[in-house]
DNA sequence: TTAAACCCTAGACATAACTCTATGGCAAGT
DNA sequence: ACTTGCCATAGAGTTATGTCTAGGGTTTAA
């Protein structure tokens, strides 16, 4: 009827050590204890572990998925102010998400330029020309230059 | 002709300190020095230096961003290498996206309930499940019960 | 020629998020 | 009752990525 840690460790992919790390974070605070002081987690508390599950892997800090769990923990009264603290995380995620993806164009830029039939031409190149700009100010050429 | 590293830190958003540190851990073994050593930045490094700012905004560790640096530094016939560099990391990067997508989507399924007009009608359901599963086994409730 | 504003390095400190160690209690099977 | 394996806590250690401080040289401009 309840889970042992190293169960919700398996089902979950965290490390038992992850998962009394959370609990003293503070993550944790549904989470009862045996009459010997062992943690049994219920259902109801594996669903509230993977909502911290998805806030973790969208890159929340704990501190504000300790924030959360609080509101959850008062009672639905808190409604309002966790549909604000979830919203403005989804902003930051899809700032974060344009952001990378706007990076990531330029790494498919070099993709293209390595990946093209010329690449070691237009490498070399590119090469010669900062080089010659080492040379201009009177600088040491850093670049390994092969032959 | 070339920067300081003042100059660069205006330019790239990085701090004069995260410069220095980025060279230390070897990743600017391009930038020159000039006869007092201090650090002469050409435009062709702040070439190079963006596309460090890719890689690294991409989530690309440090360890790895040198290694990519050192293939540049070897000259044209390491092209091939930088391509898988560059290739490997775009599909992490893919497939970290692609994560966050399908975790922010529960988010997303979080904020819909929290929104919509029958919020806190809901959220009460769910407690009131959490807490007769709390009492069912023998677990003291740890939630707030207002009234 | 001196003060202000730079630059340098080495190394300490900070922060987040774990990860592990030491020590000891509890549980289940033989 | 013992052994094995699980559970607990406190607190030390780790990793990554900075950030800052101390101590000292350099450049610029009044």
């Amino acid at each position: 009827m309840t889970y042992t840690i190293k169960e919700v460790a398996a089902k979950t992919n965290l490390s038992i050590y992850t998962l009394r790390f959370y609990d003293k974070q503070g993550l944790l605070p549904f989470v009862a204890r045996n009459k010997s002081g062992y943690r049994e987690f219920t259902e109801g508390d594996l669903n509230l572990l993977q909502t911290i599950c998805c806030l973790k892997n969208t890159g929340m800090k704990i501190k504000n998925i300790r924030q959360y769990i609080e509101y959850v923990m008062a009672g639905p009264t808190t409604v309002e102010l966790r549909l604000k603290l979830l919203t403005d995380h989804r902003l930051e995620v899809v700032a974060q998400q344009q952001k990378i993806q706007q990076n990531l164009a330029e790494v498919d830029y070099k993709i293209n330029m390595y990946a093209a039939p010329n690449a070691e031409t237009s490498v070399a190149r590119e090469l010669a020309f900062a080089t010659a700009e080492k040379k201009a100010n009177h600088l040491p050429n850093p670049y390994q230059m092969t032959k």
